[in-house]
DNA sequence: CTTTGTGAAATTATTCACAGCA
DNA sequence: TGCTGTGAATAATTTCACAAAG
């Protein structure tokens, strides 16, 4: 049985692929957890085990073959499926997500673009249709993600209507709680959120060291 | 005396002081663990504990006082210290800070940018400044924070002028790990990364990330 | 020798459950 | 009564340390 992988190991991992693609290595190279440890900021039994989640990776003595390394993480997060979202909002976090084209290259789309009040000329090449076509759109297109980019007040509004037209997940930069039905993950982005959080550690919150690591 | 605020709590604390600053409660009312709970999706037990980490805010039988918890949280947060922040790189994610009217908001102000290559014409209205300026506007600005919006092959050397120039603390949006020295703190934003684990999640990863009351 | 994979220990975080106070 | 604050219990996660394997 394949055990549930748990959500920190979840986000290494998806640094791991992230550095394993972005490094230039060679397939058939092969790389220790400590190399993937230090590239990462991971230690690196936890490399290990966080691999170990997703199978029997590893040669011993060696290291992961970092073709296979790639190709079982991807498996992992499902990349080549059809991850078509609706984007909702035009407004600055919108519109710096249309121009943005780093999506694309991994497989994350944004097919259609909605907003409360639709402008007549397209927005960055995009069509901007209005809410009463959320549901249509995304069934007739199979959108799977929903972007959630409008003012605050207006989210869980917004977050009710994507799920009700069949969402299945949500990335919410607006700067408040949603409630959603429990089988539909959401992730927050608050930007002023991490600011501040940023701001605590700088602030002395984190004390670190009298316990270096040598 | 200040016991050491652990990390989880912290995020959750900076999500209570934003749900206390937008619901329009008065000063002096009253909210109870499980209220705050309800609004943020946290378990009450938690939230009575994370509070009692900042100190003894609460009024048994009653909760606690809004405006109260409101000047605690914010003092957590040094709000209404000089958050000045450097901003590097002006591509897509760069010019949707610059535009992005939510930082001033709270404290945080992007006082100066800087670009490999500046362009001899404002940027949004800000004056775009080369590299070489780094140092010497960090100094004479009392600059705190960076913010790195550059592509991931350049982040790296960034990170390190940022480090070399006198910065304290780091919002990094290039899809890579920077090494920092450790006590300079360090928050990144990968805005695929989230996609990822939010599709992982989609295709039946696990279950349930927020609690959704009935 | 090197490096994985993994029990076991340690550490950290959450939840329970209730005493104590208004 | 209603609600906080907190020990104690539980759960989750990380780290240690070493046997096993190339």
């Amino acid at each position: 049985m394949r055990s549930q992988i748990p959500r920190p190991t979840m986000k290494r991992l998806s640094v791991y692929l992230r550095e394993i693609e972005s490094s230039g290595f060679n397939d058939e190279a092969s790389i220790s957890s400590r190399q993937l440890g230090e590239a990462t900021g991971v230690a690196a039994a936890q490399v290990r085990r966080d691999l170990a989640c997703v199978g029997h990776l590893g040669h011993r003595g060696v290291g992961y073959c970092v073709g296979q390394l790639r190709e079982e993480l991807s498996a992992v997060f499902a990349r080549g499926h059809d991850w078509s979202a609706a984007l909702v909002g035009i407004g600055n976090i919108g519109r710096a997500l249309l121009a943005y084209d780093r999506f694309a290259a991994q497989g994350f789309r944004i097919a259609a673009v909605f907003d409360k009040s639709p402008p007549k000329k397209k927005t960055l090449g995009y069509v901007v249709h209005p809410m009463s076509g959320l549901t249509t759109c995304t069934n007739e297109m199979s959108l799977r993600l929903g972007i959630i980019a409008v003012p605050a007040v207006a989210a869980q509004e917004v977050a009710d209507q994507l799920v009700a037209a069949g969402i299945t997940g949500i990335l919410n930069f607006a700067p408040r709680h949603l409630d959603v039905p429990s089988n539909i993950p959401i992730r927050s982005v608050d930007l002023t959120r991490t600011l501040e959080q940023l701001a605590f550690e700088v602030a002395g919150g984190s004390p670190d060291e009298t316990k270096s690591k040598k």
